[in-house]
RNA sequence: CGGAGUGUAGCGCAGCCUGGUAGCGCAUCUGGUUUGGGACCAGAGGGUCGGGAGUUCGAAUCUCUCCACUCCGACCA
């Protein structure tokens, strides 16, 4: 993409009301705008991210075995009345009318939906355990939306919901979501802590909550730091071996990890000084089973060997996508803007041309903006006619992992200036080097 | 919803107290000089001063009212 043709409003000034600083830099790399409280408009740069992580989201949830689907954003408010939440929900469930006054729901979550498909279209056990997962726009109208996407009124979440024969099953399904979940976040390039939660208005009696920790997180968190150097279990896990899946849990759960909700200050206590993790974190993802508590209502059961009728066992899974890109750049940035991790970044590579008047170096760039592309990454090409200050630092700020700069005095030398942008390293080198480099790190 | 603020050009702000018909920086456009980490000169465009009502000869400025947004608290991916 070259920027002459791309729409990247990047700003100097910081925005004042912002007051994190991934809102801030969301808002001056030109990713976000603002509609309303808790509303975003995803610009170019924005939505690129938010769908390579929703990528890298979908990937592991396919690994795990779940199967993806849609499920619309509107829903009528029959099925939430079969449940008993439609009374229950309060005041989060932004509640509307069609022009017949039939009341309908911007959908906060889709339990009672994918209830209803499933027990529609699935009558034997033989067809369990299943998995369906969908990634969509959710809307909660909060009581107080903050900190840019993070705590936004619509926001983007993947919703997976499990279904099986009995809780023994469920637990299962549960483990491998659990580990499906290290995958991801692992991938995403951040560290997420399972911690037990709170099952909350959803219900059920088995529930993590996943943490990053991050200064501006809205969660007080206390966990043994041994827990954040256990490996995330890796792209060749065996999600069908249960003892491993069994292993995977058990690894994280023997440490002490809690928010606040959740706290027991005497076990904590008991945690050698040095191992006491005292910080806040950024909720991105929370696991619940919840047993039959939809399936009774809303009379989902399948037919067992027996030939009896059983209630399924159900669970719910969610990460919050659009809020990923908030707690990523909270976990990585600097001074100078944001740190993609190179699996999510919304380009490889920028590619500046310091002079691009100077027909030698605007070919050369040209050059290379093809050469790069060649190799299939995706490269944002800088062509535009400024200094080259301005250019380096809107890099910065958008974060690539990468930044080749074509210039006079590099060409003489046969060189380009190759910048390795979370650790700063920059080096001369030709191009044709560069880009191996690149490649070498690709995603 | 309770408490505290803010609303003036795309962004950041001044002007309001003490009423006289809107200004600065960045950004944008034109021309020129420049160009290796956010240049300089000259010029230009862009504003229902959040909306409405009132006071006044005259309102960004004073009064009332409505709306929106932000921050602190209770909820949550």
């Amino acid at each position: 993409m070259r920027m002459s043709q791309y729409f990247l409003p990047v700003t100097k000034d910081t925005p004042s009301d912002a007051v994190v600083v991934s809102h801030q830099l969301m808002l001056r790399a030109g990713m976000i705008r603002q509609n309303g409280a808790g509303i975003y408009s995803w610009l170019p740069l924005g939505h690129k991210v938010l769908r390579r992580i929703e990528q890298v989201v979908r990937e592991e949830m396919d690994r795990a075995g779940a199967i993806e689907m849609l499920m619309p954003t509107i829903q009528q408010a029959d099925l939430w009345r079969e449940s008993g939440r439609y009374d229950a929900y309060g005041p989060e469930m932004l509640r509307i009318h069609d022009r017949q006054d039939r009341e309908m729901l911007f959908g906060p979550t889709n339990e009672e939906l994918i209830t209803d498909i499933f027990k529609a279209h699935v009558k034997g056990y033989k067809k369990l355990p299943m998995n369906l997962y969908h990634i969509q726009w959710k809307f909660r109208d909060e009581i107080r939306p903050r900190f840019g996407v993070m705590r936004g009124r619509e926001f983007l979440m993947k919703d997976a919901y499990s279904f099986d024969i009995d809780a023994d099953a469920a637990r299962v399904s549960y483990q491998r979501m659990f580990a499906a979940y290290l995958n991801a976040f692992d991938r995403l390039g951040i560290t997420a802590i399972p911690m037990a939660a709170d099952p909350g208005p959803i219900g059920g009696d088995l529930s993590h909550e996943f943490l990053v920790l991050a200064e501006s997180g809205e969660s007080a968190v206390f966990c043994d730091r041994e827990i954040l150097s256990v490996p995330p279990p890796g792209a060749n896990f065996d999600f069908s071996d249960h003892g491993a899946l069994a292993d995977e849990m058990a690894k994280r759960t023997k440490f002490y990890a809690a928010t606040e909700e959740k706290h027991d200050a005497a076990a904590y206590a008991d945690l050698p000084e040095a191992r006491q993790v005292t910080a806040r974190g950024i909720e991105v993802g929370h696991i619940f089973y919840f047993g039959t508590k939809y399936s009774d209502p809303m009379q989902a059961a399948v037919q067992m060997s027996d030939g009896q009728f059983a209630p399924i066992h159900g669970g719910s899974y969610g990460i919050g996508v659009s809020r990923l890109v908030a707690a990523i750049i909270e976990a990585s940035n600097d001074e100078a803007g944001i740190i993609w991790p190179a699996s999510i970044a919304p380009f490889d590579v920028g590619l500046i041309s310091l002079r691009p008047k100077d027909d030698a170096v605007s070919s050369a760039a040209d050059a290379a903006f093809a050469a790069i592309q060649a190799e299939g990454l995706d490269v944002l090409y800088d062509d535009r006619d400024e200094r080259p200050g301005g250019k380096f630092a809107t890099m910065d700020l958008i974060g690539l992992p990468w930044q080749i700069a074509i210039g006079p005095r590099g060409l003489e030398k046969g060189v380009v200036e190759l910048k390795h942008r979370a650790s700063g390293e920059k080096s001369e080198l030709p191009l044709n080097d560069a880009i191996s480099r690149i490649v070498a790190h690709r995603r």
